[in-house]
DNA sequence: AAAAAACTGGAATAAATATTCCATTCGATG
DNA sequence: CATCGAATGGAATATTTATTCCAGTTTTTT
């Protein structure tokens, strides 16, 4: 009789517990542990049960929650919720709470050293994989970028980029080496919109040349991660020196180029055999420019001329 | 029996939950924090710098961290860390954790998901809504792109086409217009390798000069989607009269690129507001481009120089 | 180049958190 | 309804974790 009651109130907590969407993941620890409670709840006594509820209502908080917090939300005193643990094979609260809390434990790649990068291949031993599963799991590490560029997306500062763009006069673009594509294709993109655009492609070695007439109004666009190149920065330099605005793509708010930013989009892509993504990046620099085309009310016939926009 | 019906219970719904990183623009505390270490930056002693950027990239893991852990991580002493904390007006390290606790927790209980926030957005057409609710949408229209392009995934022909690259004599690469980047960035990253690499710019016109010394040894690397670009399909009318082998990257079997195409990558990117998501192209370009290199045994020293390879 | 200021890291201390102990209570069973 | 075993919660203890202190060092300033 309880027991029905209980397995609805189990159901019910985990309809609601559902979060957004997730990537596949393998069968963790904590869902095993989940299944083990489940199989002993009955043989538990009361006040363990009240916790076997807390905990699986609670599971993606008890990382972070002390013994007292899941004493107090599960109405018990916390010896009950150490003792729990211990029914589980746990030495208490804390070894157990431990596989709550490697199981979140977030993958973030990126800005490794280069002794590392090297050592992190090695140990992956890639020369047995097939050019295949290569493939599929760098796109896996893509894939990941993308759900962190979603996740952490910061509305303000890209409204703010848009506005930034708007605003400007001259469009100027630099990226150089792994970027420079980037900045390829954002020139391209604003070639649709009635902006005057320019690419600072270092062509001839002319990049202070390129950089030479960047004035107040104007706004450059600076994608560079590290190891920062050195041509990228100094165009931010001149661009901040002649009052221009500087709209930073970079991986974080500390390095090189965010001292010159007036707005910062921050990208942090996914990584795979020591091998950094580019599709967040360009991914959003397209959102950038679809929101401006829209900002510009832009049509979309006008951005893109059937036969002439694509490719 | 009773025992039964609850552990099923369980499976079912855990089958189903799923409790990933909620995704939801963030204006919070953390952000708010970081735009305030990010401006002290300059000004903050050596270590504590060392602090701040492993905050920074750790952002989603501090909660659980402990002093230690954050001292370890960026080659600190704890105390160090404590001084970081108290420098941004924190009593101590915990209180400054109690941020990126909160944090956490905050996300689990309003629980309105990308989805439904995106479902919201389409529902209220592109005219009122704001810029960065258009990104997320094209960000999710490019994480679709890729999910497709790992679901579709063609080992075979990825396979073939990192033979045909292993084999060739000297690569060439065309793409214009919107494709272009993908073209600049193939070419800049086989410059890593010890192949000899043309990229088909179009410089001053020359597509025809460009590709005029093609031969059969050589391969050339096209990409392509509609409506398809006249230069493009020159270049690869050009490679196969050379008998030069024809990597093509496009949407479909039965474009015009596929006529000429000895291998044929395909890939369909997802879109929003009519406009081509760039990010699969790119991805498996990249992927490509790791499988190369790892089957020319190159070293990563080959493939990486410090310094140089990034950006 | 000397003096002052700021930074660093080991060790002591303080705080917090978790675990154990044990007297008491509860509830099942004969 | 008396007895026993299990369960409970307050309090003591142990452990882990954070913070402060200080002496030595480095960096900056004059």
């Amino acid at each position: 009789m309880h027991n029905m009651r209980l397995s609805v109130t189990f159901a019910v907590t985990n309809a609601t517990v559902t979060n957004g969407p997730e990537r596949m993941t393998k069968s963790s620890g904590v869902e095993q542990l989940m299944q083990r409670i489940a199989e002993q709840f009955d043989a538990l006594p009361r006040q363990q049960q009240n916790v076997a509820r807390y905990v699986e209502e609670q599971r993606a908080n008890i990382m972070l929650q002390r013994v007292n917090e899941v004493a107090e939300g599960a109405g018990v005193h916390a010896s009950a919720v150490v003792r729990f643990a211990q029914r589980f094979d746990f030495s208490g609260y804390s070894e157990m709470q431990a596989v709550f809390r490697s199981e979140h434990t977030a993958q973030v790649a990126p800005a490794r050293s280069y002794q590392q990068r090297i050592r992190r291949v090695i140990e992956d031993g890639p020369e047995q994989m097939e050019p295949a599963q290569m493939a599929l799991r760098f796109i896996d590490a893509s894939r990941a970028g993308l759900d962190d560029l979603a996740g952490e997306f910061d509305a303000k500062s890209f409204e703010d980029a848009v506005d930034l763009l708007v605003k400007a006069d001259t469009i100027y673009v630099v990226a150089v080496r792994r970027a420079f594509s980037i900045a390829s294709y954002i020139a391209y993109a604003l070639q649709h919109t009635h902006k005057r655009v320019l690419l600072v492609n270092g062509l001839g070695g002319m990049y202070r040349e390129q950089m030479r007439s960047i004035g107040k109004n104007d706004v450059l666009i600076a994608i560079s991660f590290p190891p920062y190149g050195k041509e990228t920065l100094y165009c931010a330099r001149i661009a901040s020196q002649h009052k221009a605005k500087v709209l930073a793509i970079t991986e974080s708010g500390m390095g090189p180029l965010a001292r010159h930013a007036s707005v910062l989009l921050k990208v942090r892509e996914g990584s795979a055999f020591a091998f950094r993504a580019l599709t967040s990046t360009i991914c959003l620099c397209q959102a950038l420019f679809v929101a401006l085309a829209y900002k510009l009310e832009l049509t979309v016939e006008e951005t893109t001329p059937p036969g002439e926009y694509d490719d």
